[in-house]
RNA sequence: GCGGACGUGGCGGAACCGGUAGACGCAACAGACUUAAAAUCUGUCGGGCAAAUGCCCGUGGGGGUUCGAGUCCCCCCGUCCGCACCA
């Protein structure tokens, strides 16, 4: 018996299909069609093994929907434009297009020899020009119709290197590259006003239209875009007389959004964000203030580092009143109040929140509870280091004592329209989406900046604007701003001097549509509508839990802007979607600290040493998500070089349930590798066995048939379900008993061999195959039907029930499967084991839940 | 800081709606085959007491609900992901 060998079969398969073009999406006709896909990867110049795990995946479903009989789309491209391809430009001196498409060509391949079932036809990458135009084109339609504007908002600022850095080059709040301290600059950029589609971006995730989606990814989206319902009003300012003279646009107070205006009763003090425009107006002529707010914007742009940072205050000489009573409140300009929310203006009500707790004990506010607890007691309530969140009845709160929380905030809001202070507002956590990026290699935006006409949007017949392909990465900055010549053009209203848009687009932008394009490519607009309409929505799509959030709100806005525009018809882009786990790897470093390929390193009870032995001690890190910059990643293309693809891809399903983190070991896929030649062990000798005629078929007590009818069912709805690790775990034990089972029945082995096949076909497709190719199958595994289990064969005749005294378990029953209650219990009493428990016992209570268990209650 | 998840043998995990905890795989150990090794095959494999069968403990920790809890509730601990310019 030959060995298998999977260099020389996996090739060959991989061939033939390509030659057959089995993976190319038919034109619409009599299937029912289905879209696989998964997240498109960035070209970094490797497939990593997370990309194996991601795409296997799909192609698990691809190839068993085919199978199913689909009409299955399931295509591939390349995120290509962004930030690592203009640091390789800084670092090697090579051109961004060069360096992306070079790796493409590599990414490619090496995802070729995955024997993905994808069709290659529809490729593309966003960094094509024939992509961006359309991108551009729908951003102009976007523009035209009120979508896209443009605003002031801050970026992070390396001073000494003069560049505006992403938050990821910001590292303890230093510049990556300078080590210098980054600021919060302003800057004018281009916004898409997501915030519009709030509400029914909100509304889906609740009505249905998102029912094929993970509960917490809609919750994360739902918490995003953060809808909350309150009160908006103004604090009057307490003193007429103070040196005080109200600026322009402030005459009748301060506006504070709240939504728990039913703690008014406990405000201490109001505080504004360092950039609201009334602390500019106290800064000025003020030099300690200004050195304040400085210091405020000395930190990242990040809602993290800003929300982490320690509360600091700026004390400002007015005072407001309170609306109820005739406190005076202070005012302070505080770094953790967000000037992007709400009115960028609060007011602190220690008790109840712990931001402000945190403020009041440091600058000496008083605390004074308004919600009681339940149970406590209304004289004895103090608040030490916790702000009181709970449930409870307002108190220290005159018209609204007694009061619910909820019915507070009612009342509250009452009182203030009464007065004429404010009004009920709605407010939303999401912002509108800065899409401006200071940076080369990406999608220009298209617009030019005349003296005369403003800015003005590229005629769609100049389009695309292209990428100058000379540009200097020699020094940070923007290329496209000191290009020499590229932003000098022609204003296309006045035919005056006018300079383009240097700001290219994110990329998330590009990532916001591509699915359509996939399913409608067409050479003049951004998609055909009648294949838009015939594939989309995606059935499956399949990625990191890491884009539960930005990409799939931003692709689900684009759709509905894409829907207004007349270009396709649906609003969500996603029917399904699956979030896979990551694949994580224990790190090493040496005693100097730098990163050691996991490779390079290996562990004995719990001491790791370097494999050649040479160097010093290397300590062990945590498991984390595999990254360059830790080294703690494994090579697929070494993977598959020694055990073939197949077994990369088994291991990679194998163990882990998909949605969860794995940890790569080297261990594991030495197991799919005996996997694998296992089963060719198991098919191989059984040569053209499916095209034997004449074989007797056995009785339907079959024991084989049995097993093979169960594995059908099991794996198949392990599949339906997304548990693979299940399905391989099903697969496993068909072979034991495939190996166990002596049959003198031809039929049942054949029935078994083919199904075995076909069952292995969506997670080893090259060895099946192989295997369906030796067994004398007709045509490809892979365009074979999927095998249907036999009910008849799956129905059991007895069953084991446990039986317990007391809810421990005593002994085991096998009964038949539908024996009456009376006779299990009857049946259990008399179990040896049993009677030993109860022994001078009184029975108090039997109970039997039917085909899982009794439990006797006795004492 | 805010939001979302996760925690079960030496390891990855299974356990459906609250019903026999540890399927399946990996590692380890023992045996068969072999001059030997590799590969392959067979068996054992949560801990403890017993060593035939039985008993006690055990799903991150503590409490609770229940005839019965890995699963439900409350509190705590730990790990991971996201936080709007990484993709």
């Amino acid at each position: 018996m030959p060995r298998y060998n999977p260099k020389e079969v996996e090739p060959k398969w991989r061939n033939r299909w390509s030659e057959a073009g089995c993976f190319n999406a038919e034109p619409p006709g009599d299937k029912p069609n289905y879209y696989v896909l998964e997240m498109f990867p960035y070209p970094s110049g490797h497939i990593h093994i997370g990309h194996v795990r991601n795409y296997a995946m799909g192609d698990i479903i691809a190839r068993y929907k085919k199978a199913s009989g689909y009409n299955v789309l399931h295509p591939m491209g390349w995120d290509a434009f962004g930030m690592p391809a203009e640091n390789a430009a800084m670092q090697t001196g090579s051109h961004p297009s060069t360096w992306t498409y070079a790796n493409i060509e590599a990414m490619r391949d090496q995802l070729k020899r995955m024997g993905l079932s994808i069709d290659w036809t529809r490729e593309f990458a966003t960094c094509d020009p024939e992509y961006y135009q359309q991108q551009q084109r729908l951003f102009l339609d976007f523009w035209r119709r009120g979508f896209a504007y443009r605003k002031e908002s801050y970026v992070n600022w390396d001073p000494v290197d003069q560049t505006v850095l992403a938050n990821e080059q910001v590292i303890d709040g230093k510049g990556w590259r300078s080590d210098a301290p980054v600021e919060r600059r302003k800057l004018s950029q281009w916004f898409l006003k997501i915030t519009d589609e709030a509400d029914d971006l909100l509304a889906a995730l609740d009505d249905g239209r998102l029912s094929g989606w993970p509960d917490n990814v809609k919750l994360m989206q739902k918490n995003w875009i953060g809808k909350s319902k309150g009160l908006s009003m103004k604090f009057r300012f307490a003193d007429e007389t103070s040196e005080f003279t109200r600026p322009d646009g402030f005459e009748d107070g301060l506006e504070v959004y709240t939504t728990r205006p039913d703690t008014l009763f406990g405000a201490s003090f109001c505080a504004i964000a360092p950039d609201h425009p009334l602390a500019a107006h106290f800064a000025d002529g003020n030099p300690e203030l200004q050195a304040f707010i400085a210091d405020c914007l000395k930190s990242g742009v990040s809602e993290e580092a800003i929300e982490k940072a320690e509360k600091r205050g700026f004390p400002l000489p007015i005072e407001l009143a309170h609306p109820f009573d005739d406190r005076r409140l202070p005012v302070y300009v505080a770094n953790f109040v967000l000037m992007q929310y709400g009115a960028g203006a609060i007011f602190g009500c220690p008790a109840h929140d712990q931001r402000d707790l945190d403020f009041a004990r440091k600058y000496g506010l008083s605390v004074l509870p308004v919600v009681l607890p339940p149970d406590a007691n209304s004289a004895a309530f103090e608040i030490a280091d916790e702000a009181y969140v709970g449930p409870g009845t307002l108190f220290n709160s005159a018209f609204l004592d007694g009061l619910s929380i909820e019915d507070g905030i009612s009342a509250a809001i009452a009182k203030i329209e009464e007065m004429g202070h404010g009004a009920c507002a709605t407010q939303y956590r999401l912002r509108d989406w800065g899409v401006s990026r200071q940076r080369y290699w990406g999608c220009p935006i298209p617009a030019i900046h005349c003296g005369k006409c403003g800015i003005v949007p590229v005629p769609e017949k100049d389009l695309p604007v292209k990428l100058p392909e000379e540009a200097d990465f020699s020094v940070p900055g923007n290329p496209l701003d000191r290009h020499p010549t590229w932003k000098h053009v022609d204003c296309p209203q006045c035919g005056g001097k006018g300079t383009r848009e240097t700001d290219t687009f994110d990329t998330f932008v590009d990532s916001s549509w591509y699915f359509s394009r996939f399913a409608a490519p067409a050479p003049d607009k951004p998609v055909d509508k009648t294949a838009a309409d015939y594939w989309l929505p995606v059935d499956q799509y399949i990625g990191g839990v890491e884009h539960a959030i930005l990409h799939l709100l931003y692709a689900r806005y684009f759709m509905r802007l894409m829907r207004q525009c007349g270009y396709l018809s649906v609003d969500e882009p996603f029917a399904n979607l699956f979030t896979q786990g990551m694949v994580v790897h224990r790190t090493f470093r040496d005693e100097s600290g730098e990163w050691i390929l996991p490779e390079d390193v290996t562990v004995e009870n719990g001491v790791a040493r370097r494999r050649d032995g040479k160097g010093g001690p290397v300590s062990i890190g945590p498991i984390e998500k595999m990254s360059k910059s830790k080294r703690n990643v494994v090579s697929p293309e070494a993977i598959a070089e020694t055990y073939g693809a197949d077994a990369a891809r088994w291991f990679m399903l194998s163990d882990s349930p998909p949605e969860r983190d794995v940890e790569w070991t080297a261990a594991g896929v030495d197991g799919a590798w005996r996997l694998v030649g296992r089963i060719w062990d198991t098919v191989s000798p059984a040569k053209d066995l499916l095209k034997k005629n004449g074989l007797s078929k056995p009785a339907a007590d079959n024991a084989l048939r049995q097993a093979t009818h169960n594995a059908i069912a099991g794996v198949t709805d392990d599949i339906d379900n997304f548990r693979f690790n299940k399905a391989i775990a099903r697969i496993y034990e068909f072979l034991n008993i495939l190996k166990k089972t002596k049959t003198s029945s031809d039929w049942a082995q054949a029935e078994a061999l083919g199904a075995l096949t076909q069952l292995i076909a969506p997670f080893t497709p090259h060895l099946a195959e192989e295997c369906w190719e030796t067994l004398g199958g007709e045509g490809f595994v892979c365009e074979a039907p999927w095998p249907k289990p036999d009910p008849a064969l799956l129905a059991r005749e007895t069953l084991v029930l446990g039986v317990q005294v007391n809810g421990k378990r005593r002994a085991e029953l096998e009964v038949a499967a539908d024996a009456d209650n009376e006779t299990v219990k009857k049946l259990a009493l008399s179990a040896d084991a049993v009677k030993r428990h109860i022994d001078g016992k009184t029975i108090r209570k039997i109970v039997v839940v039917p085909g899982r268990i009794v439990n006797i209650v006795a004492n």
